[in-house]
DNA sequence: AGCACGCCGACT
DNA sequence: GTCGGCGTGCTC
């Protein structure tokens, strides 16, 4: 047997002596191919960065490791040997900073427990032109320190130099602009030896943290956690904790103390957040308590900071990385600590290409770091609270406001006692709630989940629906964009005079409502209030997003109108009310995880009122205010809740005591989908402990014009997915133009 | 993922 | 008679 040992992969020898490596490319192979280093090359080792040879093209991959650490059920049957004969010889060495070992095994795992292609996800790690070489800095200007004697001088040259003497170089576009001339006048300057060209090396976008910068004060409970948490960060190897607490509890300032201890320690640290748009508050108290900005990681980095970013955290100068689920794959090499903020949020599922749940990555990414990971939320998953009941992962819980502030008090609003008048949506109830608040200068918050202005558009004649062409769904009403539009393919039209089925005119009516259609009703209730809509298509991004934040706190707005935008961790000081317009929303639709979604999504939006001493109020309007989801807001008591929620996922092993894995076959053709998802019924697993339920039509039956079939196994804890999964695929072969996709725990079931 | 090879329709 | 459609299969 060769040498398994997973410690020290890179200390091993390079392969064989006949110069054999294999190397892993970012294509959907099934494994790494083989190819032989040329003597100049000698001595690259696992991990390197190389370009090769394949096909009639160059590619670029990373020397992988000649034996896989994982588990025997995870790795994947063995790959036909090509002679070495005829293997082409490794093109080149790139020079960058080698992939970690504990990274190519993390790629290897996360390959291994999606099914996915391990290429596919190596890109993942390699996205980013990280790879291209750092563009050479720009060249600025500075005054010469000798002038030229001879020099003439014009007004225009005048400016230029005046501009120029700041002693700071600038572009030479930067400084055109500042004098107001043209390129062509700096250029006759540089010619005539007026202005010397000097590097500019742009400072990185992030510092050196310094945990001794501004350490909190805490007291009690928070002190308590604090202190767990830094022991965690200082024993130095794998550990879970669960950290849960009330929003407004601290939990930011709290788990900054484990980052700082991380740091003080010469370790690095990664935060993952849900959402980026989150990041420009989070990174404003990163600031405060640390005296510098933390990295940035997200899908919208602009090339040079992602390549500056990729390389600092290669080379350990970034300390502490705050980002989005795909900054697990960055090449960190002394990652000390892994927090994982809201926790419960499904934004952590990546659904689209390598579908992995970042939450779960993140454990494993840290035990091979041997490293913590606190995982974070005012309202944990069930899967994380059945883990804590299990005793696998430790539990630390935060439970009153930090200061005075108190939680604010939940009540549900019976829509079938006090209605909403005739094509209105918010009930009198809460309208009168809304101005009590706003005549006593505080602020109100409504909460809708639907953008657009309304999600169904009907014809009264004849009962048309307004229906995508590519998807299973209806066409959503955007009146300020003047479309219908699927919020599935993206697919628009102008909104029709005259009903498409029937050719009545002016019969389309919308149906139910969105946030522009609660903002119309909104400015006719409140036609003295200062309005301000936060959905995702009304900021254009995060700095549009901060500073519709800012404006609230700055009292510039009386009542703030958004859908699930507003329910991040955003501290809104002066409000006091918010009316959620339709508690029931999430409701529907028989998935798994509905209830347990509807309760964190509505608490956390309960959370933005009353945080600091103004109390809060929440006003939940619903049709099933006797619903154990709108209890549970009530009463405050999610443990009860969650409880109840396990036990009925318990004797039919759902998650989190079973596993799932979707199987999704989809074909632009019907009878293709279909063909194949009866075949892979046919060839369903039959073994103890494993249940396969479908095929059916997927509730998204068409999706961007492929037809859509599902089927979904269910395991025991106990028995690993992945085989069983691996060798079902192999004895179906999709039919001509369908596509076989795995989902494994998928979150969605549409 | 590319990029070739390969086997059937409308053109110079 | 060829140019070219994209279906199938391979790349170490």
């Amino acid at each position: 047997m060769p040498d398994r040992n997973p410690t020290q992969p890179d200390l091993l020898p390079t392969p064989a002596g006949d110069g054999r490596v294999r190397v892993m490319l970012t294509l959907p192979f099934a494994g790494p191919l083989d190819y032989v280093l040329p003597p100049r090359l000698a001595g690259s080792r696992p991990g390197d960065i190389v370009t090769v040879p394949l096909g009639r093209r160059t590619e670029t991959g990373v020397i992988w490791d000649a034996t896989s650490c994982l588990p025997p059920e995870f790795t994947p049957p063995p790959q036909k040997d090509v002679p070495t004969s005829r293997l082409k010889p490794v093109a080149a060495r790139l020079d960058l900073p080698p992939l970690p070992a504990q990274l190519r095994q993390f790629v290897d795992w996360v390959a291994a427990y999606t099914l996915s292609p391990p290429g596919m996800v190596l890109a993942m790690a390699l996205r980013a032109n990280a790879l291209a070489p750092l563009p050479r800095p720009a060249t600025g200007w500075i005054t010469a320190p000798i002038p030229p004697a001879d020099l003439r001088l014009t007004p225009a040259r005048h400016k230029v130099l005046d501009t120029a003497s700041g002693g700071t170089p600038l572009t030479t576009t930067e400084l055109a602009r500042r004098a107001g001339v043209s390129a062509a006048v700096i250029k006759g300057l540089a010619q005539a030896g007026a202005l010397q060209a000097v590097e500019i090396t742009p400072p990185p976008p992030f510092a050196m943290p310094d945990p001794a910068h501004c350490p909190p004060v805490l007291e009690g409970a928070q002190a308590t956690v604090a202190t767990e948490l830094r022991a965690r960060v200082a024993e130095d190897g794998f550990s879970i904790t669960l950290l849960e607490g009330v929003t407004g509890s601290g939990k930011t300032e709290i788990y900054m103390e484990a980052i700082a201890a991380c740091v003080a320690a010469g370790r690095q640290a990664l935060v993952l957040l849900p959402e980026i748009a989150l990041s420009a508050q989070w990174t404003g108290r990163f600031d405060r308590r640390f005296g510098a900005q933390p990295a940035l990681w997200h899908s919208d980095l602009g090339a040079r900071v992602r390549r500056l970013t990729w390389r600092a955290v290669a080379d350990g100068t970034a300390r502490v990385v705050v980002g989005a689920r795909s900054a697990l794959f960055l090449p960190f090499d002394q990652l000390g600590l892994i927090i994982v903020d809201e926790e419960h949020e499904t934004a952590f599922k990546q659904e689209d290409g390598v579908t992995y749940h970042a939450r779960d990555m993140a454990v494993v990414r840290a035990r091979m770091s041997r490293a913590p990971v606190v995982l974070v939320s005012a309202t944990p998953s069930l899967e994380s609270l059945a883990n804590v009941g299990a005793g696998r992962y430790r539990h630390l819980k935060l439970g009153a406001r930090h200061g005075n502030a108190s939680m604010p008090d939940v009540e549900t609003l019976d829509m079938r006692a006090n209605p909403p008048g005739r094509g209105l949506f918010l009930s009198p109830v809460l309208t009168d709630a809304i101005n009590d608040a706003v005549g006593r200068g505080e602020q109100a918050m409504l909460f809708l989940n639907r953008r657009g202005y309304a999600p169904l558009t009907l014809c009264r004649t004849c009962g048309h629906r307004m229906q995508c062409p590519n998807c299973t769904a209806w066409l959503v009403e955007h009146r300020a964009r003047h479309i219908l539009t699927c919020h599935h393919c993206g697919y628009d039209e102008p909104i029709p005079q005259t009903c498409p089925q029937c050719a009545d005119a002016d019969s389309l009516t919308p149906i139910g409502p969105g946030v522009e259609r609660i903002t119309e009703e909104a400015r006719a209730t409140f036609p003295d209030a200062r309005i301000l809509v936060m959905a995702s298509d009304t900021l254009s991004g995060p700095a549009a997003t901060a500073a519709a934040v800012e404006r609230i706190a700055r009292r510039e707005v009386d009542l703030v109108i958004g859908t699930q935008i507003v329910a991040k961790g955003w501290h809104f000081p002066h409000l006091t009310l918010v009316g959620i317009v339709d508690a029931d929303l999430g409701l529907g639709g028989g998935d798994l995880r509905a209830s347990e979604r509807t309760v964190q999504l509505l608490h956390q939006v309960a959370g933005r009122a009353g945080r600091a001493e103004a109390p809060g109020r929440v006003l939940l309007q619903s049709y099933v205010p006797d619903h154990p989801v709108m209890q549970a807001l009530v009463s405050g008591d999610f443990a009860s809740f969650m409880q109840q929620e396990a036990e009925q996922r318990r004797p039919g092993f759902w998650p989190p005591y079973g596993r799932l894995a979707a199987v999704i076959v989809s074909a632009e053709m019907p009878d293709a989908a279909d063909m194949t998802a009866r075949a892979l019924g046919q060839n369903a697993p039959r073994m103890d402990g494993v249940q396969v339920l479908g095929p059916a039509p997927a509730p998204l039956a068409i999706l961007r014009g492929r037809h859509r079939f599902r089927l979904l196994l269910r395991a025991r804890r106990n028995i690993a997915v992945q085989p069983i999964m691996r060798e079902w695929l192999s004895r179906v072969k999709p039919e001509r133009g369908a596509r076989i996709d795995v989902d494994i725990d998928p979150v969605s079931f549409l």
